[in-house]
DNA sequence: GCCAACGTTGGC
DNA sequence: GCCAACGTTGGC
């Protein structure tokens, strides 16, 4: 069982749009290392934290679980999809993704200000300067410090 | 393989 | 809208 990070721009996809949908596939990753964990370290039940990035609170805004092994994302064989790459094929899918499941949301946003001040999440790798990557792992015992927050 | 130019992310 | 920090591209 892994704990994960995953963000997604709120005015693209929020957690109501999931808590909405029940359930959706995580498509539009186009970062290697972003892919290789999600391809090669993903599994059914690891549970994912949802953050909303680019917006005026950026933070974590619920729980999600990963509800299926990783899949080409076909998202990038479609010229008409913003995330189209010319490089995939169906031979060389190239990008993966999996889909996920609505766990939670929660009342507030847990601010990135707030994860900031959290002395036991100094070593999470979103708080890292210049870390830019959508997906990320966290220790278990970043999970529960963050789930303390609430 | 190097690296300059360019594009993207995302907080502020 | 600005800009730091990356990642990617492509000429050489």
């Amino acid at each position: 069982m892994n704990y994960w990070l995953m963000k997604s721009e709120p005015t693209c996809y929020s957690i109501s749009d999931l808590q909405q949908e029940g359930e959706t596939h995580w498509d539009g990753v186009r970062n290697y290392q972003a892919r290789n964990m999600m391809r090669d370290k993903m599994k059914v039940g690891d549970l994912v934290f949802f953050y909303h990035s680019n917006t005026k609170i950026p933070g974590i805004s619920g729980v999600m679980s990963v509800s299926s092994a990783p899949y080409p994302d076909f998202t990038a064989q479609d010229p008409t999809d913003d995330h189209y790459d010319p490089k995939a094929s169906e031979e060389n899918p190239r990008w993966f993704m999996v889909d996920v499941k609505f766990v939670e949301a929660f009342d507030s946003v847990i601010s990135l200000q707030a994860l900031k001040n959290n002395p036991s999440l100094k070593e999470m790798l979103i708080l890292r300067k210049g870390n830019r990557l959508s997906i990320t792992p966290l220790t278990k015992q970043e999970w529960d410090a963050v789930l303390l927050m609430q």
